[in-house]
DNA sequence: TATGAATGAGAATTCATTCAT
DNA sequence: CATGAATGAATTCTCATTCAT
């Protein structure tokens, strides 16, 4: 019955080690399974029934592996702030100028967002987080602000991208990128790295210097 | 009491008149609070209380101006589009070129959800309207994409906007006005013109000649 | 929809005053009546429809009386107080010596348990309570406790009573007053004055001087 | 694995035995401590989880023990009536006068609920029982109620015990008693005996000649 | 018009219980 | 013997909705 954080520690319990491997492969499926329903309906007009369905087990079994619908959403929202957070940190080893890195930034993140990691969680409902929940969601989240409007300022210093506003420029780019999981469809009806390459083009050559 | 969607037509009839502007207008702000509540916590997660709330009135009193919860936010929608249809048709009288009637239309769309328009409602939530309304809904917003798409298409012929997908370009434009009334606050923080026009350069420059 | 603490001030506001009035005798049947069952079958063992089906009523209507069923329980518990107190006092204003207090303390509330004041709850579950209720439950069994000890050493003091462990001792007092609504039939099968009769005698003749 | 009832007879099946006597061992201790379990927290209140968390296993292993929490609880009040009905064998056996078997009940009662056989149950949720176990249950106590008045009886008939209604009599006395479990520890802040010793004088000399 | 009172449907959550390993 | 995983039933609670006043 207990839910675990636990991981294995030596290869020696190998038993165990494979068992709470399974629990996390279930465990991230079931996060991008909730995604994928909470970007459609919203957090409460996703029942667990919903999600539960879709898996193919009941709902009470998906208290197996998360504490409440609550838990699940922030886990969800972690999921998708760490996804987000390695684009950022892929971007910004690699990019050389600071239009460079934001270009990165938006071609890896799209490249999450559509790919295998499959759907990723839209954070667009922060206020039904539980305090604790929610003052950590919205560190990460303006840290990540920061960062990519870091940037920009980076670009407009070093001569890569237009002197403006970064904040609100920040805020038209994060918007798009949050609005691709409402429509994207993993049915091939799109190309992942088309829709990069064009978002990477209609968001940053308005600002490129 | 049958609800009204008569508008009174003379001035003759003016005790009629003035009740049914009285109740018009009480229709509105219920609309824009809703609107308000929608965005912040969705659909399903705003109660008819808390819109009652804020208008202090009870939840039992809304359903003298809307017959139920659904059709509050099938209005609320209908008015979200009305808006922005306004802006579309202004922009494309006003616009010479398909890169001015874009520019155009992202300004007025962005002064509409930022002016006195109070909070207009995002579409998040389609799939919780019925059928009707919903086919009604999806109707005209596709009837919208193509609309903006129109005006890239447009610019692209005319030779103000280089070649490139219309359909992807026109989802990172409306990710960005959609995302819009998360984070745009009515406090005085943020200034509507001002945020306007960092939009139109963010999001046209980039596919500008 | 408002759950209200309200209390009519002026008879100006008669309609209110009736409304507010009718409320209230509601809300105490509803407390006699979940104590029965809360007695009958404990707290968690009592579903709200149980209590809900003995008032004819649903149980989503107990939610326009108490806020949840913890509220229940607490309100059942403070009434369940409130007797006990009112007895205390009547007896320390009307005995004079220790041992009269004692035996009146007792008479009354045996009368206050098995009159008209119907089922009382028993103070038995007092973990299932939140921090606030619990602490504040606590404090006046805690106080109570001392009220009826001390009723103990008065008598000891005055002579009336033989020296004893007062704790102990009112720990077998307060048992079989406790027990009372267990066992304690209101169809006539048993008699309230004489039950009083005897656990007063019981009770107190086994330390009185 | 079929559970046993069985209690091995000759030393020849001495690993029978042993194991058979480890497993009376741990379902001995599974009583004390769900016993403990269900007079704080109640029948219902007390979840599987708990009692297991307790005994640092599984719920699930408790199966091993028991078919299910009725039987659980069922056998916890076997155990109650069994100490009970030990109490009264000895205090019948032993005292001369009624009073004197009475107050020997009382003694041994307390000893036995205060002593090493740890926690004993309450029976406070016999509704909860299935019928079977319910009826059995209730000829029990019916007995033991009819066995600890017939010591009253007796004492009035010696001459001992003061005329009396011994039937509200012997719930003050059962009230009294069953209310021990709710407020005695075993940390040391009581005196079994000293308890044991003040029940009595409390509790009989009301009522002796 | 607006409110108080009540309802019914649905949602989250808990928990006893099972069963393969 | 014991556990991990899952289920089904019941329970609490919320909420849109109704209706008499």
């Amino acid at each position: 019955m207990p839910r675990r954080k636990v991981v294995a520690k030596t290869q020696a319990e190998a038993g165990t080690f494979d068992r709470n491997q399974q629990f996390q492969q279930k465990l991230d499926l079931l996060l991008k399974t909730a995604a994928g329903c909470f970007n459609q309906k919203g957090f409460s007009g996703t029942s667990l029934r919903d999600v539960a369905d879709r898996l193919n087990i009941t709902d009470a079994a998906l208290y197996y592996y998360v504490k409440n619908k609550e838990e699940l959403v922030f886990l969800c929202y972690q999921r998708a702030l760490d996804l987000g957070e390695r684009a950022m940190r892929r971007a910004a080893e690699e990019g050389k100028t600071g239009l460079d890195k934001l270009q990165l930034y938006i071609r890896y993140q799209m490249e999450a967002m559509c790919g295998s990691d499959g759907p990723v969680a839209i954070l667009s409902e922060i206020p039904s987080l539980k305090l604790a929940h929610r003052t950590h969601i919205l560190d990460r989240t303006r840290h990540d602000s920061k960062m990519v409007a870091a940037f920009v300022q980076a670009g407009i210093e070093d001569g890569t991208i237009r002197p403006c506003n970064s904040i609100i420029t920040c805020s038209a780019i994060f918007g798009a990128l949050n609005w691709v999981p409402k429509w994207y469809r993993f049915d091939g009806r799109h190309d992942a790295a088309e829709s990069a390459e064009i978002f990477v083009r209609v968001l940053t050559q308005g600002i490129a210097s």
